[in-house]
Parts: C-alpha cells; structure tokens; sequence
DNA sequence: AGCACGCCGACT
DNA sequence: GTCGGCGTGCTC
C-alpha cells in the first residue's frame, strides 16, 4: 500500500505558520482523516503535539520525506466547529477555483495576524514576592530587573508595550512567567458591540406571517430543502425570522443572519437586539479586526447565539449552527468580487448541508436562480402578498418621458411628477427622489463631434461635477473642465445626462422652499456621512432626498408617501444578461419605498421604454409575470439560471500580453472541447475594459452541465500553471453569476 | 508558540 | 575560560 500524505494547518496564531504542513497519515487513522479533520500532530523541536487542521489528503508527498512526521491522533470530541469550516473551504476552493489558502483565510479570517491587535497584559503574581525575587537575584539579569522594576511601577502592561519600555525580548518575559514572578492574560473582556437595549416582547404575527412560519416548520421536519421567502416590500419577513430564530434557539443552536452591507445600520441590528438581548452579536466592516476576532470569539464560546452581519459572518464558528437566513438574497454583495469569488447563498447553502443547518432566503424581487429552485423543486418556497398594518401597496403611474420631450419640455421632471411632488409639500410628506444609476453624474461629450472625455486610466468616461471638475470615479482621476473640444476645438462641449447633483440643483430652483438632502458618494464620504444623512431625513430635517441605489435599500421612512424614479430604464443599457432582472428589481424596490406608514404612497416611473415588461411588472409590483417574461429569455439563450455560465477573467497592465494570453486560452478551451459544447464566447474586453491602468477581458463559457465547467476550470488552472507566460496576467474565474 | 543554537557579557 | 541570559530562526 501506498504512503498517505495529508497537508495540514497548524493551529498557532502566528502569520509564520499560516501555511501547510505535509504530514505521514498512519496506516490505522487512513479510515477516520479526511479533508477537514482536526488532528493532533508533532511541531517543532521536541514534537510537542498541537491542533491542526487537515486541509488536502495526496498520494505523494512535496516534501522531504525523511523529515516527515506522523500525524499522531485524530480528534473527535465536539471542537469541530473549524473542521467543519475547513471542509466548507475545501468545497469553495473546488467549486469556486483560486488558491485553498485563500479560501481558507476567507473561511477562518480571526486565526491571522490578531498577534498585534490582540491584547495580551502583563501584571506581577504578588509585588511582595517580586520586591523579595528582585532582592536576591544576580545584578547579571538585566532585562527581569528592568521588567520587574517596570511592572512595580506601572502594575499591568500589555505585552508590546513593556517589551518596548524594558528593550527586552519575549524570553525574559517567558523565563520570568516559568518563575511564577508574572503572569500573563489574555483579556477576555469583549469589545462588546452590542449595548444593552431595552427588550421588547416578540410582536404579534399576522395570520399570512404564521401561516408562513407553520409551513416552514413542516418543510424542517421533512426534507429540508432550502427555503425561499418571497414578500412583498413591508410584509414583515424580519418578524417570521425572527420566530424560527427563536424555536432554533430553543434547541440550544445558534443562527446566522446576513444582511447586505448597505442595510446594516443601528435599526436592523437593534431590532433583533430587542427581540433576542445581549444574545445578539453583529459584524460590519467598520469593527477592527480585533473587534471582529472578538465577536467570533464569544461566538465559538456559546456566548452569543445570533450573529447579524454581511457575507462574511456567514463564517461565524458557533458550536451547533441551526439556521442561516439570507434577506434580500438577490443582492449583489453576497458575490465575492476577489478570490475565492464565492456566492454567499451557495455557501451558505453548502455550510447547512454540512452542519445540518437550515436555510431561509428572502426577498421582495427574488433572483431568478432562486425562484427558478423553488420552480424546479430544489428549494421550498412561501409567499407573504400583504403589506403589514394597515400600509397598502403605492400607486403607481408610468410616464413615457419621450412625449414629454415631443410636448416641448426639457426639465427632468415630468409634468406629473412635478405637480405631485408640489401636492406632497403641501401635505407636509416626504419625498424620495431615485436616480437609476450607477455612477453619480453626467458624463462630459462634444456636441459637434461626439467626443465624450474618458479617464486616461481606467476605461470610462469621466463625470462632471457641479464645480466643473471632471473626475473619475473608479481612480479618483481629476482635472480641470474643458473649455473647448481636444478633438474638433467646438465650443460646444459640455455635461450630458443627469447626475444626483443635477437632480438636486433642479429641485432647489422648481421648489425653492423645500428642504433637499442628498446622498451619493460624494456626501457619504466621511464616516457616518450615510447614516448621519439617512437619520436627518427620518427625522424630518429634510422634506425630499435625493439619491441613487444606496437610498432603496432597506430603509424604512414611514412618513414618505412620494416617490419619483427617474431614468427608470437606464440600468436597461447594461452589457449584461442580467440587465432587466437589475432594472426589476431595482424599480419595485424604489416604489415599495412610498406609503410604508400609515398614509398611501404613489410613485411615479419616468421611462423612456414604457412598454418593457421590467418596467411595467414593477410599475404592478407583479413579481410572477417578470418572472414569466424573463425565464423564457433566459431559456431561449441558455443563460444562468437555466444553463451554467463560467467567466474567465483576465486582467493586465500589458494589453498585448492580455491580449495574447486570451487568445491562447481560447485556443487551449477549443483544443479540450472540440465538438464545441461550451459554447465559448471571446476573448472579449469586459464591461469596464481597464480600471487603474489595468486591462480587463473575459472569456466566457457556458454548458448545460455545471460539472463540465468545473471540470473545464480545473483543466484551465492547469494549463496557466504550466505555462510561465501567464505570470503576468491576473486570471480569475466566475461561477454562475 | 516554543525549542535549540550561538553570541557575548560577567564572573571564577 | 566558562557560565548562562538573551536574541534569532525554524518548525512537516
């Protein structure tokens, strides 16, 4: 029989030791180590036996052999939490490509480098015996009586910080601690997040909302397939959350909620804090690093049992995870965009399979891949068609903003919307005011040539700011306004389209009087500026808000009973498949916004593609018929969810070499697949084709089989490892999005 | 993290 | 010369 080798990592918090060590796997543990394993093995001089994790077993070995060790015992007692983690990082590596360190960091992101933010303090055992110790030693130990005469002074020092003081090392501190002179602790105080909040009693549900809860209850005791919950904006899904929370936590396991980053302010996380009390932990990317290894920290302990945060709390380390819930799990933010680029809903989905969790997703507009589960059976699914109180849904009207271009008018606002928004000041309501675009401003175009003024660095056009600065927003690129055409010298260059600011310039000249806020990155950018903003508006400083996507998600202004979506369609003219799926759900999320009170709410959808099935479904709120619509486009063209899409990303500074490289890829691709069954579409530059002085290009395969595509980038990974002339191309893959 | 090796100051 | 603290480097 062959040897077996097994890769592990060892379990030391130290950035030195965050690689794999190749270990003998003996002949009577080969049955019970696999990928994932928590083992005891010899490290280091004198073969001390520590933890590690088993993350490859292999057949031959990359290493010596003859300074191999054995790997000595595999434990199997209830400190698998990581185990099981590590397996999860296993099937990310596999599923998703790129490195298993990477996704091995992602999946245990605390073990790394905390050595500095961690704070370990130094006191003395008892000054009387040190006093007593520094009497009798030899003047020869310089450094115990600088550290000893140090800690008399100050009485408890973090560790760095005496190290500094005294110019000692570690070992005086050591040889002192084996003395039994000091001693050193590991503050367990958390760096609490949560503060306590008054606790409320759980609300009442509605009959929808418990109908909702009994037919999850039913698919748990049965199949326990993933389960989807589609409600209306304002239905209350946090409340049915927050029941099959509490029957998890019943059982003595802990829950995970992920909520997208944008929606994770004060309120959400306080609303589950008084529902659940100082049982509820949240991560966000404003903790430190050492704040954040301390949530997970009181996590792993059983200290906390819900753990509120974006996508990468999906990795907290609870003993016994009984339930991950996913709200508004059509967000694009649970898409890692850097290696390993992982889909949360996915992994999410794979961690409960793994832990013998559960799943619940919910959304007002579902992805497509989602409803496309529970159409095809893979998922549950429920609906909650009812708003909750007394709200109803807003009403809506269309605008076809072409005719009022042919009536003459060449305001950005159309005559309805204007005289709705004058009746809403009148009322004393608020109002939202949502500008469907990514980017914040118009972009800057020669009218006589066609010119349109691009970053220099990255590949689009550069947006034109109310000072007249033309200023990229990928780089930070600025320079001055142009007075006259570099290409044709017409004098007739200046700023299309509309921007935040130009929506807001506008409000203030049609209605002087009101009070506008406005939110985009260039008001957000200070710390707080997002919540400080969105607080000012809730509290009725301000009578209209302005502002892109940040403004619909997930916040909740009752009195708004008016809101004005312009360029509705823009989101239409994205190169990508997905575009009208984006445009959906983009303007049911905005209507939604109006009337969430306990006055009616009316939108208002300027477009200037009135008749296409996005805009008119969101205009019903008619989730089913988009759905309908959009299923059959994705079927006639094999696009994700029906067929698997695979994106093979590359990137450079050199284009030819990119360029080159493609091409090569593409050749290898038809080389392996010469009946043509991946249906390869590129080389091709990507929707941005060079941000930051990089140039981008994608390749793009697609199959009916996601198996072969796996296998397709297996083969791929491969063939740029072998060959040197990929070094300098950045290649990465991405899986069905 | 913790063990061993080797440098260099202090003391016999 | 020798002893031993203390810094440094390595761990499958």
């Amino acid at each position: 029989m062959t040897t077996l080798y097994a890769d592990v990592i060892v379990d030391i918090s130290r950035e030195a030791l965050d690689r794999p060590f190749s270990y003998i796997v003996p002949e009577e543990l080969r049955e019970r180590i696999a990928p994932g394993s928590v083992v005891r093995v010899p490290f280091g001089k004198g073969g001390r036996l520590i933890r590690g994790f088993v993350i490859r077993l292999s057949g031959n070995c990359g290493y010596e052999p003859e300074k191999m060790k054995e790997i000595a015992e595999a434990v199997t007692d209830d400190e698998t939490s990581e185990g099981k983690l590590i397996a999860l990082a296993s099937w990310m590596s596999r599923t998703y490509g790129g490195a298993e360190v990477l996704a091995l960091k992602t999946v245990l992101p605390a073990k790394k480098k905390i050595g500095g933010h961690y704070v370990r303090r130094v006191s003395l055992t008892d000054t009387g015996r040190a006093r007593e110790y520094l009497r009798g030693l030899s003047p020869r130990y310089t450094g115990r009586i600088r550290v000893i005469e140090i800690l008399l002074k100050a009485g408890m020092l973090p560790v760095p910080e005496l190290l500094e003081k005294a110019q000692v090392s570690v070992s005086v501190v050591r040889s002192l601690e084996k003395d039994g002179i000091i001693c050193i602790l590991e503050t367990e105080e958390y760096r609490k997040v949560v503060h306590e909040a008054e606790m409320l009693p759980a609300d009442q549900l509605t009959e929808e909302q418990e109908k909702a809860v009994s037919y999850i209850k039913a698919e748990w005791k049965g199949s326990n397939r993933p389960f989807l919950l589609t409600g209306v904006t304002g239905s209350g899904k946090t409340l049915v959350y927050m029941e099959m929370i509490a029957e998890i936590l019943e059982e003595g396991r802990q829950a995970i909620v992920l909520i997208p980053e944008i929606a994770l302010t004060r309120q959400t996380v306080l609303r589950f804090v008084r529902r659940f009390g100082e049982s509820v932990s949240f991560l966000n990317s404003r903790l430190s690093a050492g704040e954040k290894y301390d949530q997970m920290k009181a996590a792993k302990r059983g200290d906390v049992s819900i753990m509120v945060g974006p996508r990468s709390a999906l990795f907290t380390p609870f003993p016994k995870l009984g339930l991950i819930i996913i709200d508004e799990e059509q967000e694009e933010t649970y898409h890692s965009e850097t290696a390993p680029r992982y889909h949360a809903r996915d992994t999410a989905i794979e961690r409960a399979a793994l832990e013998n969790a559960h799943v619940i997703m919910g959304s007002a507009t579902p992805s497509m891949r989602s409803s496309f589960c529970v159409r095809n059976g893979t998922y549950a699914g429920t609906f909650l068609k009812n708003r909750y109180g007394n709200a109803v849904l807003p009403e809506t009207q269309i605008v076809d903003m072409r005719k009022e271009m042919e009536s003459g008018s060449r305001s950005i606002f159309s005559g309805v919307l204007l005289s709705e928004m004058r009746a809403c000041l009148e009322r004393k309501e608020q109002i939202m005011l949502f500008l469907n675009r990514r980017g914040y401003a118009g972009y800057v175009a020669c009218r006589s040539c066609g010119f349109v003024v691009k970053c220099p660095h990255c590949d689009v056009s550069l947006t034109q700011h109310i000072n007249g600065r033309l200023i990229c927003h990928y780089c930070g690129f600025e320079m001055p306004e142009l007075k006259e055409c570099p290409e044709c010298g017409s004098k007739y260059i200046g700023g299309f389209s509309v921007g935040t600011e130009q929506v807001e310039e506008s409000v203030r000249r049609e209605f002087p009087e009101a009070r506008v806020l406005r939110m985009d990155m260039d008001t957000t950018r200070g710390k707080e500026g997002h919540s400080s903003i969105l607080k000012a508006f809730d509290e009725g400083r301000a009578d209209i808000l302005v502002g892109t996507q940040m403004i619909v998600k997930g916040h909740d202004f009752p009195s708004v009973t008016l809101v004005g979506v312009l360029m509705a369609d823009l989101s239409l003219n994205e190169s990508d498949y997905r575009s009208a799926e984006h445009t959906f759900q983009l303007i049911t999320q905005a209507v939604g916004r109006a009337g969430r009170g306990k006055k009616k709410g009316k939108a208002v959808i300027q477009t200037y593609h009135p008749e296409h099935y996005a805009v008119q479904c969101a205009s019903a709120q008619d989730y089913e018929g988009f759905y309908k619509e959009e299923i059959a486009f994705r079927t006639i063209m094999d696009y994700p969810p029906v067929g698997t899409l695979l994106a093979v990303l590359g990137s450079s500074t050199d284009e030819r070499l990119l360029t080159t490289g493609m091409m090569y890829i593409r050749k290898y691709i038809d080389r392996l697949d010469p009946k043509k069954t991946l249906y390869a579409i590129g080389p091709a530059p990507q929707a941005v084709g060079k941000i930051k002085d990089h140039f981008r290009e994608a390749i793009y395969l697609r199959s009916d089989d996601p198996e072969k595509l796996i296998r397709a980038r297996k083969f791929i990974e491969e063939y740029l490892k072998i060959n040197k002339g990929f070094a300098k191309i950045n290649i990465q893959f991405d899986f069905n999005v």
